[in-house]
DNA sequence: GCGTATTACGCAACAGCGTTGCTATTCTAG
DNA sequence: CTAGAATAGCAACGCTGTTGCGTAATACGC
């Protein structure tokens, strides 16, 4: 049964909107917040008076407009919390400092051993997570998020079979994390991990996307009506695995071929545009699928080539998408380049403190 | 910008919540919706005497458990509400009236001719809501609901260019339908009223399903996370121009080897189980991308058909989706039918006055 | 230079939400 | 018949956003 709502869930919802103006705005009042949420502007007071009292904003002096009282304007504290994130991957351990804003301030690349233990990973984890909290003031490290290889049970928080890595079945790295850094700990696949980087960036324009990531295997997370999309259970964005060829090439999977494996052997044989020209066409199978109008490419396989699959992918969606002229989707790369996945592990980790909620389902389990 | 939550947002979320579970269960009680919700007991109260004040509930005597005072039941009253829901198709307009349990109360069938104007179908639309409102008593119709083919915008009430059907192009038929009926008109793709038929008669357990429609083309209607996913443009679920064979005939969309096509090609030469297989692979590419956990099959070209399409997507599901222990996906055709999308139109309109709001955001334009 | 209109801010009172404290009711068990 | 237990509901409360209204600070007209 799902949960009730309640004045703390409002308040909640109601804070988190207003921090999310002022990310992505230099400077706000309290006349454009109620006009754009809807509240009025004495109860716009009330949340910056509990936002000032947080620290997460500032008053910016007034601004002079014309006749009358001039307006109290107000900005947000970047650094008046912090998150780390990690990006596991099955060679690396990418750690990133970002703070409220998004901003990665700090980054620390850990190789990690073939078929590497928990435990190794967990060290690692403390060792970088250390080296990087030195660099925010006491009390403002919000937490630690982990963006992981799938498949892997988001709501427990369990890692069930990591792809080729053999010590990885059903370990409960979520809570592992927490009891070993002493902070709270989220977990995610990598590719959820990423878009929602993208998203705690750009904002609420941002509604409905996809990051699509290649590096050993291909994936995509799903950013959709405002929030991380995770599917029944944490597998949605199993994007390599859809069939783009009834009768082509037997896939790890079992099936016949896939996307991956359609696009893995045309890279393998050098054939770059040719690997983009398939991914192409599973990418405007998805907007087909989910329709959305955000698409950002990514992936240590692919970031190398990114003008190859960019011009592959833009031109796809202008000439096989039918009605383009409405249908429209804008195709780039992430401005955080290789460390999107670590960077959006952090984000989610701020997102979930003060993000905007969803539903007072969500509110449930902060 | 978002729209802010205020109090009423918070008890019509609750409100609906209660309905929810009234729905769905013969009776309830103050102390399981207490305890299901985190609600106090004393806030059930105040919610179940809105809701008695509404009609939408009425007393069930008392139920002896045991030692203490007895405990009052409630149930919900179905005919309390009623909405209307058009099934627009190419040749026909189907037209239900339910009620607020989500049974089908009354259909009627009305032929249309080819390439039927608006204003025919205003005119017959207008007949049917006429006969149908007979059916319920004064004051307790909410509203009428109308699936049609796309594409189409749900945000402005518009057909884009419903899918040959010459006199269809930038149709503000949801404004036209409400103006001349004089009751509140909703308007939505036809597969996602369908989906959401499902949705309102199964519960909350039912939070991540798609509805395969086969009916002269192949769509999707999405549910995700709790409500209706329709994606940036109200394009969401084109799931029959996915790519499934690369070098494929072509489709009337541009493409090659499109599901549409492949799998209209296989039923044209007579052959249903190869058509039902190039479906399944169609759905199981789904499920890879979204990872939902019930796949409801409909459609008046698929129905007569339903127990090759239901085996066929069956065993794809078993034995196509990797670790299918763990990646569970129920199968089933509706209970409703070929009433499932007028049905669905009808429940839409139930939904946006009495179903669980997932945000402040669709609290906004009720 | 000065009064006035204008714009913005914020205190105080308010309605309505879920919560808490407590009393009344109604049953079973002994 | 009494004690104990479980449920219902009244009343007061804290907190939410809202409303009413007084105050502060500016530009503009005279």
């Amino acid at each position: 049964m799902d949960k009730a709502a309640d004045l703390d869930y409002l308040r909640d919802y109601n804070d988190a909107l207003v921090v999310a103006i002022a990310r992505r705005t230099d400077v706000f009042d309290r006349a454009t917040i109620a006009a754009g949420t809807g509240l009025t502007p004495q109860a716009v007071s009330k949340v910056i008076a509990r936002l000032l009292a947080a620290g997460l904003v500032e008053p910016d002096g007034v601004r002079r407009q014309g006749v009358g009282k001039p307006t109290s304007v107000y900005h947000l504290v970047p650094d008046s919390r912090y998150a780390i994130g990690a990006h596991v991957a099955r060679r690396t351990l990418r750690l990133v400092l970002t703070d409220l804003a998004g901003e990665v301030l700090q980054t620390i690349l850990t190789p990690l051993p073939e078929d590497f233990t928990p435990q190794r990973l967990l060290d690692d984890l403390a060792d970088g997570v250390a080296a990087l909290s030195g660099g925010c003031r006491a009390g403002r490290l919000v937490g630690v998020g982990i963006g992981m290889v799938g498949p892997l049970d988001h709501a427990e928080g369990v890692v069930r079979d990591a792809h080729r890595l053999r010590h990885w079945h059903d370990v409960p790295l979520r809570d592992l994390a927490a009891e070993r850094l002493g902070i709270p700990v989220l977990m995610d696949k990598d590719v959820t991990a990423g878009v929602t980087a993208e998203a705690w960036r750009r904002g609420t324009e941002f509604r409905d996307a996809v990051l699509i990531m290649v590096e050993s295997g291909i994936g995509a997370g799903l950013w959709l009506g405002g929030g991380a999309y995770r599917g029944a259970h944490t597998n949605a964005g199993e994007f390599g695995h859809m069939v783009v060829q009834l009768d082509g090439p037997r896939c790890v999977c079992g099936r016949r071929g896939c996307l991956e494996i359609v696009h893995d052997q045309a890279r393998a044989r050098g054939d770059v545009d040719a690997a983009a020209r398939v991914l192409a066409v599973g990418v405007v199978n998805l907007l087909q699928a989910i329709d959305v109008d955000h698409v950002v490419l990514a992936g240590a396989d692919l970031l190398p080539h990114a003008d190859a699959y960019l011009d592959a992918v833009r031109s796809a969606v202008r000439d096989e998408v039918p009605r383009v002229d409405w249908l429209t989707a804008e195709v780039t790369t992430s401005a955080l380049g290789t460390d999107v996945i670590a960077a959006g592990a952090a984000m989610q980790v701020l997102n979930e403190k003060y993000g905007p909620l969803t539903s007072p389902r969500q509110a449930a389990h902060v």
